[in-house]
RNA sequence: GGGCCGUUAACUCAGUAGGUAGAGUAUCUGCCUUUUAAGCAGAGAGUCGCUGGUUCGAACCCAGCACGGCCCA
Protein backbone atom coordinates (compact mmCIF):
# COMPACT_ATOMS: atom_id res chain seq x y z
CA UNK A 1 0.00 0.00 0.00
CA UNK A 2 1.06 3.61 0.02
CA UNK A 3 3.98 2.97 -2.71
CA UNK A 4 3.38 5.45 -5.31
CA UNK A 5 1.81 8.40 -2.91
CA UNK A 6 4.20 11.31 -1.82
CA UNK A 7 5.74 11.48 1.65
CA UNK A 8 2.96 13.80 2.38
CA UNK A 9 -0.03 11.92 1.10
CA UNK A 10 1.30 8.60 2.86
CA UNK A 11 1.25 10.52 6.07
CA UNK A 12 -2.31 11.98 5.53
CA UNK A 13 -3.55 8.85 4.71
CA UNK A 14 -1.98 7.17 8.07
CA UNK A 15 -3.37 10.02 9.69
CA UNK A 16 -7.04 9.94 8.59
CA UNK A 17 -6.83 5.88 9.62
CA UNK A 18 -5.97 6.93 13.03
CA UNK A 19 -8.80 9.13 13.28
CA UNK A 20 -10.99 6.93 11.55
CA UNK A 21 -10.12 4.44 14.65
CA UNK A 22 -11.73 7.26 16.99
CA UNK A 23 -7.89 8.41 17.96
CA UNK A 24 -7.51 12.62 18.22
CA UNK A 25 -5.28 13.93 16.67
CA UNK A 26 -4.89 17.28 18.12
CA UNK A 27 -6.25 16.66 21.48
CA UNK A 28 -5.32 18.30 24.80
CA UNK A 29 -5.88 16.33 27.42
CA UNK A 30 -2.53 14.57 27.79
CA UNK A 31 -0.70 16.54 30.86
CA UNK A 32 3.27 15.08 31.82
CA UNK A 33 4.11 15.30 35.08
CA UNK A 34 7.84 15.01 34.38
CA UNK A 35 10.59 16.82 31.57
CA UNK A 36 12.87 14.84 30.03
CA UNK A 37 16.64 16.98 31.62
CA UNK A 38 15.25 16.91 34.99
CA UNK A 39 14.61 12.80 35.23
CA UNK A 40 18.20 12.28 33.80
CA UNK A 41 19.88 14.69 36.59
CA UNK A 42 17.40 13.34 39.27
CA UNK A 43 18.16 9.69 38.77
CA UNK A 44 20.63 9.62 36.35
CA UNK A 45 22.67 8.37 38.50
CA UNK A 46 20.77 5.57 40.38
CA UNK A 47 22.06 1.84 39.16
CA UNK A 48 19.99 -0.45 37.43
CA UNK A 49 18.63 -2.29 40.80
CA UNK A 50 18.25 0.99 42.55
CA UNK A 51 15.53 2.17 39.95
CA UNK A 52 13.71 -1.48 39.78
CA UNK A 53 13.79 -1.14 43.75
CA UNK A 54 12.13 2.48 43.79
CA UNK A 55 9.75 1.92 40.97
CA UNK A 56 9.38 5.64 39.77
CA UNK A 57 6.52 6.47 37.91
CA UNK A 58 6.81 8.98 35.50
CA UNK A 59 4.60 10.44 32.53
CA UNK A 60 6.41 12.54 29.97
CA UNK A 61 5.68 14.20 25.77
CA UNK A 62 7.79 14.81 23.82
CA UNK A 63 8.28 14.90 19.65
CA UNK A 64 9.29 11.31 18.80
CA UNK A 65 12.84 11.76 17.13
CA UNK A 66 13.51 8.42 16.71
CA UNK A 67 11.82 5.18 16.77
CA UNK A 68 13.33 1.28 16.44
CA UNK A 69 10.92 -1.35 15.67
CA UNK A 70 11.69 -4.82 16.69
CA UNK A 71 8.54 -6.90 16.19
CA UNK A 72 7.05 -7.26 19.77
CA UNK A 73 9.12 -4.32 21.08
CA UNK A 74 10.03 -1.12 20.11
CA UNK A 75 12.46 1.99 21.18
CA UNK A 76 12.17 5.63 20.84
CA UNK A 77 13.11 8.63 21.96
CA UNK A 78 11.25 11.65 22.85
CA UNK A 79 12.58 15.23 22.92
CA UNK A 80 10.97 18.01 24.88
CA UNK A 81 12.02 21.21 26.04
CA UNK A 82 14.57 19.93 28.56
CA UNK A 83 15.78 17.24 26.36
CA UNK A 84 15.84 13.85 25.17
CA UNK A 85 14.72 10.18 26.81
CA UNK A 86 14.44 6.84 25.67
CA UNK A 87 11.07 5.16 25.61
CA UNK A 88 10.67 1.38 25.66
CA UNK A 89 7.26 0.15 23.97
CA UNK A 90 6.83 -3.42 25.05
CA UNK A 91 3.81 -5.12 23.46
CA UNK A 92 2.86 -7.65 26.68
CA UNK A 93 2.80 -4.17 28.44
CA UNK A 94 0.80 -2.04 26.78
CA UNK A 95 -1.69 -4.43 25.43
CA UNK A 96 -1.71 -5.53 22.02
CA UNK A 97 -4.07 -2.72 20.79
CA UNK A 98 -2.17 0.15 21.94
CA UNK A 99 0.69 -1.67 20.74
CA UNK A 100 -0.23 -1.53 17.16
CA UNK A 101 -1.69 1.88 17.13
CA UNK A 102 1.89 2.78 18.13
CA UNK A 103 3.55 1.26 15.29
CA UNK A 104 1.64 3.60 13.53
CA UNK A 105 3.22 6.59 14.47
CA UNK A 106 5.68 8.77 12.76
CA UNK A 107 8.84 10.33 13.37
CA UNK A 108 8.00 14.07 14.56
CA UNK A 109 4.73 12.81 16.13
CA UNK A 110 4.12 14.30 19.97
CA UNK A 111 4.03 11.00 22.29
CA UNK A 112 2.82 11.23 25.20
CA UNK A 113 4.22 7.82 27.43
CA UNK A 114 3.53 6.79 31.30
CA UNK A 115 5.54 4.24 32.64
CA UNK A 116 8.07 3.58 35.45
CA UNK A 117 12.24 4.48 34.70
CA UNK A 118 14.59 1.90 34.46
CA UNK A 119 17.63 1.08 32.91
CA UNK A 120 18.32 -0.60 29.69
CA UNK A 121 21.40 -3.03 29.14
CA UNK A 122 23.33 -0.90 27.56
CA UNK A 123 22.67 1.72 30.65
CA UNK A 124 20.64 4.29 29.35
CA UNK A 125 17.75 5.47 31.48
CA UNK A 126 14.59 4.41 29.77
CA UNK A 127 11.11 4.65 30.65
CA UNK A 128 9.01 1.44 30.50
CA UNK A 129 6.04 2.16 29.11
CA UNK A 130 2.96 1.21 30.51
CA UNK A 131 0.48 3.65 28.61
CA UNK A 132 1.15 5.34 25.17
CA UNK A 133 -1.11 8.14 23.53
CA UNK A 134 -0.56 10.26 20.45
CA UNK A 135 -0.67 13.53 21.68
CA UNK A 136 -0.53 15.66 18.20
CA UNK A 137 0.12 14.26 14.77
CA UNK A 138 2.83 15.67 12.65
CA UNK A 139 1.74 15.69 8.72
CA UNK A 140 5.81 16.48 7.74
CA UNK A 141 8.79 14.55 7.95
CA UNK A 142 11.18 15.86 10.18
CA UNK A 143 15.44 16.24 8.70
CA UNK A 144 17.08 13.62 8.55
CA UNK A 145 18.51 12.66 12.31
CA UNK A 146 21.89 12.22 11.79
CA UNK A 147 22.93 15.18 9.79
CA UNK A 148 20.07 17.12 10.57
CA UNK A 149 19.00 20.34 8.74
CA UNK A 150 22.25 22.52 7.15
CA UNK A 151 20.46 24.41 4.56
CA UNK A 152 21.09 28.06 6.28
CA UNK A 153 17.86 29.19 3.60
CA UNK A 154 15.15 26.58 5.41
CA UNK A 155 17.02 27.11 8.82
CA UNK A 156 15.83 30.57 9.06
CA UNK A 157 12.71 30.49 6.69
CA UNK A 158 11.30 27.19 8.89
CA UNK A 159 13.51 28.24 12.69
CA UNK A 160 11.24 25.92 14.38
CA UNK A 161 12.68 22.72 12.15
CA UNK A 162 15.80 24.69 13.51
CA UNK A 163 15.35 24.73 16.78
CA UNK A 164 13.78 21.11 16.89
CA UNK A 165 16.56 19.32 15.19
CA UNK A 166 19.59 21.06 15.68
CA UNK A 167 20.44 21.37 19.60
CA UNK A 168 22.93 23.56 19.58
CA UNK A 169 20.69 26.24 17.60
CA UNK A 170 18.12 25.46 20.99
CA UNK A 171 21.41 26.40 23.02
CA UNK A 172 22.62 29.74 21.64
CA UNK A 173 19.12 30.85 22.30
CA UNK A 174 18.83 29.76 24.97
CA UNK A 175 22.21 31.54 25.84
CA UNK A 176 20.52 35.33 23.89
CA UNK A 177 17.77 34.84 26.34
CA UNK A 178 19.99 34.59 29.67
CA UNK A 179 22.45 37.01 28.44
CA UNK A 180 18.88 39.46 27.97
CA UNK A 181 17.65 38.50 31.66
CA UNK A 182 21.17 38.33 32.87
CA UNK A 183 21.57 42.56 31.96
CA UNK A 184 17.72 43.40 32.94
CA UNK A 185 18.27 41.86 36.39
CA UNK A 186 21.79 43.46 37.21
CA UNK A 187 19.88 47.06 36.24
CA UNK A 188 17.06 46.43 38.06
CA UNK A 189 18.86 45.45 40.98
CA UNK A 190 20.65 48.77 40.56
CA UNK A 191 17.38 50.92 40.61
CA UNK A 192 17.05 51.10 37.21
CA UNK A 193 13.22 51.38 35.60
CA UNK A 194 12.44 49.05 32.98
CA UNK A 195 10.35 51.52 30.91
CA UNK A 196 8.48 51.72 27.29
CA UNK A 197 8.80 54.66 25.43
CA UNK A 198 7.45 54.72 21.67
CA UNK A 199 8.61 52.64 18.47
CA UNK A 200 6.83 54.78 16.44
CA UNK A 201 7.84 58.84 16.68
CA UNK A 202 7.21 61.83 14.94
CA UNK A 203 11.16 62.63 14.55
CA UNK A 204 13.10 59.90 14.07
CA UNK A 205 16.58 61.02 16.91
CA UNK A 206 18.63 59.51 18.74
CA UNK A 207 20.90 58.76 16.90
CA UNK A 208 22.23 59.30 13.42
CA UNK A 209 20.44 56.69 10.54
CA UNK A 210 17.96 56.13 7.87
CA UNK A 211 14.26 55.68 9.22
CA UNK A 212 11.55 53.60 8.02
CA UNK A 213 8.84 55.88 7.39
CA UNK A 214 5.00 54.64 7.99
CA UNK A 215 1.50 56.34 7.98
CA UNK A 216 -0.91 56.97 10.56
CA UNK A 217 -4.35 57.03 8.70
CA UNK A 218 -6.96 57.86 11.51
CA UNK A 219 -4.50 61.58 12.33
CA UNK A 220 -3.53 61.47 8.61
CA UNK A 221 0.26 62.02 9.86
CA UNK A 222 3.65 60.43 9.12
CA UNK A 223 4.95 58.65 11.48
CA UNK A 224 8.44 56.65 11.49
CA UNK A 225 10.16 53.67 13.39
CA UNK A 226 12.66 55.00 16.38
CA UNK A 227 16.06 54.55 15.15
CA UNK A 228 16.65 54.73 18.74
CA UNK A 229 14.87 55.30 22.12
CA UNK A 230 17.42 57.56 23.40
CA UNK A 231 15.49 60.88 23.48
CA UNK A 232 12.44 59.71 25.33
CA UNK A 233 14.57 58.18 27.73
CA UNK A 234 16.07 61.29 28.98
CA UNK A 235 12.76 63.10 28.61
CA UNK A 236 12.03 60.95 31.68
CA UNK A 237 14.87 61.85 33.18
CA UNK A 238 13.54 65.37 33.23
CA UNK A 239 10.48 64.07 34.42
CA UNK A 240 12.36 62.75 37.67
CA UNK A 241 13.11 58.78 36.82
CA UNK A 242 16.84 58.95 37.85
CA UNK A 243 17.39 55.37 36.30
CA UNK A 244 16.06 54.02 33.25
CA UNK A 245 16.59 51.45 30.92
CA UNK A 246 14.84 49.78 27.87
CA UNK A 247 15.62 46.66 25.86
CA UNK A 248 13.73 46.57 22.89
CA UNK A 249 13.69 46.85 19.23
CA UNK A 250 15.30 49.87 16.68
CA UNK A 251 14.93 49.95 13.27
CA UNK A 252 17.22 51.24 10.95
CA UNK A 253 16.62 51.56 7.07
CA UNK A 254 19.95 50.58 6.04
CA UNK A 255 22.00 47.56 4.59
CA UNK A 256 21.44 43.61 5.22
CA UNK A 257 24.49 41.86 5.90
CA UNK A 258 26.44 39.58 8.19
CA UNK A 259 26.32 42.34 11.19
CA UNK A 260 23.17 44.09 10.41
CA UNK A 261 19.48 43.05 10.27
CA UNK A 262 16.93 45.52 9.94
CA UNK A 263 15.12 45.46 13.09
CA UNK A 264 17.90 44.96 15.92
CA UNK A 265 17.42 44.78 19.64
CA UNK A 266 18.98 47.81 22.03
CA UNK A 267 19.70 48.25 25.38
CA UNK A 268 19.50 51.72 26.49
CA UNK A 269 20.13 53.25 30.04
CA UNK A 270 19.79 56.48 31.58
CA UNK A 271 21.41 57.12 34.83
CA UNK A 272 21.33 60.70 36.68
CA UNK A 273 24.10 62.02 38.83
CA UNK A 274 26.65 59.92 36.47
CA UNK A 275 29.00 61.13 33.83
CA UNK A 276 31.01 58.51 30.90
CA UNK A 277 33.60 57.23 33.54
CA UNK A 278 30.78 55.83 35.71
CA UNK A 279 29.48 54.38 32.99
CA UNK A 280 32.65 52.91 31.49
CA UNK A 281 32.72 51.52 35.05
CA UNK A 282 29.57 49.80 34.63
CA UNK A 283 29.49 48.55 31.44
CA UNK A 284 32.95 46.92 32.76
CA UNK A 285 31.06 45.15 35.48
CA UNK A 286 27.67 44.35 33.79
CA UNK A 287 29.16 42.60 30.71
CA UNK A 288 31.89 40.87 32.74
CA UNK A 289 28.71 39.73 35.18
CA UNK A 290 26.93 38.17 31.92
CA UNK A 291 30.27 36.60 30.51
CA UNK A 292 30.01 34.61 34.06
CA UNK A 293 26.57 33.88 34.31
CA UNK A 294 26.45 32.28 30.38
CA UNK A 295 29.84 31.40 29.43
CA UNK A 296 30.98 30.77 32.82
CA UNK A 297 34.08 32.66 33.67
CA UNK A 298 35.73 35.87 31.82
CA UNK A 299 37.85 34.14 28.77
CA UNK A 300 36.40 32.93 25.85
CA UNK A 301 36.86 32.47 21.96
CA UNK A 302 35.47 34.47 19.41
CA UNK A 303 35.97 33.90 15.45
CA UNK A 304 39.50 32.37 16.68
CA UNK A 305 40.62 35.01 18.72
CA UNK A 306 41.08 34.33 22.55
CA UNK A 307 39.64 37.47 24.33
CA UNK A 308 39.81 38.00 28.14
CA UNK A 309 37.28 40.54 29.26
CA UNK A 310 39.17 40.60 32.49
CA UNK A 311 38.67 44.25 34.36
CA UNK A 312 39.82 46.82 34.19
CA UNK A 313 39.54 47.48 30.26
CA UNK A 314 41.87 49.23 28.19
CA UNK A 315 40.53 53.25 27.93
CA UNK A 316 41.78 55.33 24.87
CA UNK A 317 41.39 58.63 23.33
CA UNK A 318 40.18 58.35 19.55
CA UNK A 319 43.15 60.17 18.37
CA UNK A 320 45.53 58.17 20.53
CA UNK A 321 43.88 55.23 19.20
CA UNK A 322 45.27 56.17 15.90
CA UNK A 323 48.95 56.39 16.66
CA UNK A 324 48.46 53.88 18.71
CA UNK A 325 46.98 51.35 17.01
CA UNK A 326 46.50 52.65 13.52
CA UNK A 327 50.10 53.47 13.51
CA UNK A 328 49.59 57.18 12.12
CA UNK A 329 51.78 59.86 13.13
CA UNK A 330 49.63 62.74 15.02
CA UNK A 331 50.78 64.81 11.25
CA UNK A 332 48.71 62.96 9.54
CA UNK A 333 45.58 63.74 10.73
CA UNK A 334 46.19 67.16 13.08
CA UNK A 335 45.35 69.53 10.67
CA UNK A 336 42.57 69.07 8.13
CA UNK A 337 44.39 69.13 4.93
CA UNK A 338 46.93 66.44 5.88
CA UNK A 339 43.79 64.14 7.55
CA UNK A 340 42.09 64.02 4.02
CA UNK A 341 45.27 63.34 2.51
CA UNK A 342 45.53 60.37 4.64
CA UNK A 343 41.88 59.34 4.18
CA UNK A 344 42.69 58.92 0.32
CA UNK A 345 45.71 56.96 0.69
CA UNK A 346 44.04 54.72 2.77
CA UNK A 347 41.45 54.46 0.41
CA UNK A 348 38.75 56.64 2.28
CA UNK A 349 37.38 58.92 0.05
CA UNK A 350 36.52 62.19 1.79
CA UNK A 351 33.00 63.86 0.65
CA UNK A 352 32.35 67.10 -0.10
CA UNK A 353 30.99 68.41 3.01
CA UNK A 354 32.37 66.13 5.20
CA UNK A 355 33.79 67.83 8.05
CA UNK A 356 37.07 66.69 10.19
CA UNK A 357 35.46 64.68 12.61
CA UNK A 358 33.84 62.34 10.61
CA UNK A 359 36.56 61.70 8.72
CA UNK A 360 38.48 61.01 11.68
CA UNK A 361 35.95 58.45 12.49
CA UNK A 362 35.82 57.18 9.00
CA UNK A 363 39.82 56.57 9.88
CA UNK A 364 39.26 54.83 12.99
CA UNK A 365 36.87 52.75 11.36
CA UNK A 366 38.97 51.08 8.87
CA UNK A 367 42.40 51.47 11.03
CA UNK A 368 41.43 50.99 14.46
CA UNK A 369 38.14 48.98 15.08
CA UNK A 370 39.25 45.88 13.19
CA UNK A 371 42.41 45.89 15.63
CA UNK A 372 40.09 46.04 18.73
CA UNK A 373 40.01 42.43 19.63
CA UNK A 374 40.34 43.23 23.54
CA UNK A 375 37.99 44.84 25.40
CA UNK A 376 38.41 48.72 25.09
CA UNK A 377 37.09 51.49 25.26
CA UNK A 378 37.73 54.44 22.91
CA UNK A 379 36.67 57.67 24.10
CA UNK A 380 36.78 61.77 23.80
CA UNK A 381 35.04 61.76 20.11
CA UNK A 382 34.52 65.34 17.88
CA UNK A 383 31.49 67.11 19.11
CA UNK A 384 30.99 67.25 15.17
CA UNK A 385 29.59 63.17 15.67
CA UNK A 386 28.25 63.27 18.17
CA UNK A 387 24.92 65.85 18.89
CA UNK A 388 24.11 64.47 21.96
CA UNK A 389 26.38 64.32 23.63
CA UNK A 390 28.40 66.59 26.23
CA UNK A 391 31.14 68.73 25.38
CA UNK A 392 34.75 67.99 27.60
CA UNK A 393 35.34 70.40 30.04
CA UNK A 394 39.01 70.69 28.54
CA UNK A 395 38.53 70.98 24.74
CA UNK A 396 35.18 72.39 23.48
CA UNK A 397 35.90 70.54 20.36
CA UNK A 398 35.56 67.25 21.96
CA UNK A 399 32.35 65.57 24.05
CA UNK A 400 32.84 62.90 27.13
CA UNK A 401 31.76 60.01 24.99
CA UNK A 402 33.19 56.35 24.64
CA UNK A 403 32.47 53.22 22.45
CA UNK A 404 33.21 50.29 23.76
CA UNK A 405 34.95 47.38 21.22
CA UNK A 406 35.57 43.72 21.56
CA UNK A 407 36.67 41.14 18.70
CA UNK A 408 36.78 43.93 16.23
CA UNK A 409 33.24 45.29 16.18
CA UNK A 410 31.50 48.24 18.43
CA UNK A 411 29.66 46.81 20.99
CA UNK A 412 28.27 49.85 23.12
CA UNK A 413 28.49 53.65 22.85
CA UNK A 414 27.67 56.09 25.79
CA UNK A 415 28.16 59.46 26.79
CA UNK A 416 28.05 62.14 29.48
CA UNK A 417 24.50 63.71 28.76
CA UNK A 418 24.43 67.28 27.15
CA UNK A 419 21.66 69.03 29.44
CA UNK A 420 22.32 72.51 28.20
CA UNK A 421 19.40 73.77 26.16
CA UNK A 422 20.65 76.78 24.56
CA UNK A 423 24.29 74.02 23.41
CA UNK A 424 21.49 71.32 22.19
CA UNK A 425 19.71 73.69 19.79
CA UNK A 426 22.53 74.87 18.33
CA UNK A 427 23.75 71.46 17.78
CA UNK A 428 20.46 70.38 16.16
CA UNK A 429 20.55 73.71 14.03
CA UNK A 430 24.27 72.82 13.15
CA UNK A 431 22.95 69.10 12.41
CA UNK A 432 19.76 70.58 10.21
CA UNK A 433 22.33 72.62 7.86
CA UNK A 434 24.46 69.36 7.71
CA UNK A 435 21.50 67.37 6.34
CA UNK A 436 20.24 70.74 3.92
CA UNK A 437 23.75 69.83 2.47
CA UNK A 438 23.00 66.37 1.74
CA UNK A 439 23.39 64.56 4.98
CA UNK A 440 20.88 61.90 4.95
CA UNK A 441 21.74 60.48 8.26
CA UNK A 442 21.94 64.02 10.04
CA UNK A 443 20.09 64.29 13.09
CA UNK A 444 16.44 66.47 12.63
CA UNK A 445 15.81 69.32 15.21
CA UNK A 446 13.29 68.00 18.24
CA UNK A 447 12.08 71.64 19.50
CA UNK A 448 9.74 69.77 21.87
CA UNK A 449 12.83 67.77 23.22
CA UNK A 450 14.79 71.23 23.52
CA UNK A 451 11.42 72.34 25.48
CA UNK A 452 12.31 69.38 28.26
CA UNK A 453 15.65 70.30 28.42
CA UNK A 454 14.24 73.49 29.24
CA UNK A 455 13.03 72.81 32.46
CA UNK A 456 16.03 71.11 33.70
CA UNK A 457 17.61 67.69 33.00
CA UNK A 458 20.05 66.55 35.59
CA UNK A 459 23.29 65.82 35.12
CA UNK A 460 23.25 62.41 33.70
CA UNK A 461 25.04 59.80 30.50
CA UNK A 462 23.50 57.49 29.01
CA UNK A 463 24.36 54.37 26.93
CA UNK A 464 23.43 51.82 24.40
CA UNK A 465 24.47 48.45 23.82
CA UNK A 466 24.11 46.30 20.99
CA UNK A 467 22.60 43.34 22.44
CA UNK A 468 22.62 41.15 19.10
CA UNK A 469 26.05 42.00 18.88
CA UNK A 470 26.76 41.02 22.22
CA UNK A 471 24.56 37.63 21.92
CA UNK A 472 26.86 36.44 18.77
CA UNK A 473 29.89 37.51 20.93
CA UNK A 474 28.88 34.80 23.40
CA UNK A 475 28.01 32.57 21.24
CA UNK A 476 31.51 32.81 18.39
CA UNK A 477 28.74 33.23 15.62
CA UNK A 478 29.96 35.17 12.63
CA UNK A 479 26.60 36.07 11.52
CA UNK A 480 23.67 38.34 13.33
CA UNK A 481 21.23 36.22 11.49
CA UNK A 482 22.36 33.24 13.70
CA UNK A 483 21.49 34.83 16.87
CA UNK A 484 17.71 36.49 15.90
CA UNK A 485 15.51 34.21 15.44
CA UNK A 486 13.34 34.97 12.60
CA UNK A 487 15.69 37.22 10.73
CA UNK A 488 14.35 39.00 7.70
CA UNK A 489 14.20 37.42 4.73
CA UNK A 490 12.97 37.92 1.37
CA UNK A 491 9.87 36.18 0.37
CA UNK A 492 10.29 32.98 -1.16
CA UNK A 493 9.80 32.56 -4.59
C1' G B 1 24.55 48.25 -6.36
C1' G B 2 29.18 44.94 -7.81
C1' G B 3 32.05 40.18 -7.59
C1' C B 4 32.39 34.98 -6.42
C1' C B 5 29.74 30.52 -4.99
C1' G B 6 25.31 27.58 -4.36
C1' U B 7 20.07 25.63 -5.64
C1' U B 8 19.46 17.55 -7.72
C1' A B 9 14.15 12.79 -3.54
C1' A B 10 11.41 14.89 2.85
C1' C B 11 16.85 15.64 4.81
C1' U B 12 22.42 15.26 3.90
C1' C B 13 24.98 14.88 -0.48
C1' A B 14 27.24 12.36 -5.27
C1' G B 15 26.59 12.96 -10.45
C1' U B 16 32.33 15.20 -17.10
C1' A B 17 34.46 14.57 -23.10
C1' G B 18 26.05 16.51 -23.28
C1' G B 19 23.24 10.29 -23.98
C1' U B 20 16.21 10.40 -20.02
C1' A B 21 19.55 10.58 -12.48
C1' G B 22 22.33 7.84 -7.77
C1' A B 23 23.80 6.87 -2.32
C1' G B 24 22.83 7.21 2.96
C1' U B 25 18.99 8.61 6.23
C1' A B 26 13.68 8.96 6.13
C1' U B 27 9.20 6.32 3.92
C1' C B 28 6.48 1.60 2.52
C1' U B 29 6.21 -4.22 2.86
C1' G B 30 8.04 -8.62 5.51
C1' C B 31 11.08 -10.76 9.77
C1' C B 32 12.82 -9.60 14.65
C1' U B 33 11.07 -9.16 22.98
C1' U B 34 17.06 -4.47 25.48
C1' U B 35 17.77 -1.09 20.61
C1' U B 36 20.34 3.56 20.14
C1' A B 37 23.38 6.16 13.00
C1' A B 38 19.61 -1.30 15.54
C1' G B 39 19.84 -5.37 11.95
C1' C B 40 18.32 -8.51 7.59
C1' A B 41 15.39 -8.93 2.82
C1' G B 42 12.59 -6.29 -0.72
C1' A B 43 10.04 -1.79 -2.81
C1' G B 44 8.56 3.11 -3.99
C1' A B 45 9.90 8.05 -4.21
C1' G B 46 12.64 13.54 -8.63
C1' U B 47 9.25 19.73 -12.86
C1' C B 48 17.68 18.27 -11.36
C1' G B 49 15.28 26.58 -8.65
C1' C B 50 12.47 29.12 -12.99
C1' U B 51 12.35 30.85 -18.21
C1' G B 52 14.51 30.87 -22.78
C1' G B 53 18.66 29.46 -26.12
C1' U B 54 22.43 26.06 -28.42
C1' U B 55 22.07 20.75 -29.72
C1' C B 56 19.55 14.87 -32.82
C1' G B 57 19.77 14.99 -27.41
C1' A B 58 20.85 19.46 -21.55
C1' A B 59 21.10 18.30 -14.30
C1' C B 60 25.68 19.29 -17.21
C1' C B 61 27.01 24.42 -22.22
C1' C B 62 25.02 29.85 -22.94
C1' A B 63 21.66 34.04 -21.43
C1' G B 64 18.15 36.16 -18.23
C1' C B 65 15.48 35.83 -13.69
C1' A B 66 14.39 34.14 -8.45
C1' C B 67 16.10 32.76 -3.65
C1' G B 68 20.29 31.97 -0.43
C1' G B 69 25.63 32.27 1.27
C1' C B 70 30.37 34.87 1.46
C1' C B 71 33.13 39.26 0.18
C1' C B 72 33.17 44.43 -1.42
C1' A B 73 30.58 49.45 -1.82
Amino acid sequence: MDKKRTLLEQRRSKADGLRDQGLPLYGNTFRPTHLAGDLKEAHGSLTEEELEGAGIGVTVAGRMMTARHMGKVAFAHLRDSSGDIQVYVRKDRVGEAAFNLFKRYDIGDIVGVSGVLFRTRTGELTVMAEEVELVTKSLRPLPEKFHGLKDVETRYRRRYLDLMVNLEVRELFLKRIRIIQTVRDYLAARGFLEVETPMMQTIPGGATAKPFATHLKTLDMDLFLRIAPELHLKRLLVGGFDRVFEINRSFRNEGLSTKHNPEFTMLEFYMAYADFHDLMALTEDMIARVAEEVLGGLRFTYQGDEIDLSPPWRRIRLKESLVEVGGLDPKEFEEFGSLKRTARRLGVDPEEMEGPGKLLEKLFKVLVEPKLIQPTFVHSYPVEVSPLARRSETDPDLVDRFELFIGGRELANGFSELNDPDDQRARFEEQVRAKAAGDEEAHPMDEDYVLALEYGMPPAAGEGVGIDRLAMLFTDSASIREVILFPLMRPEA
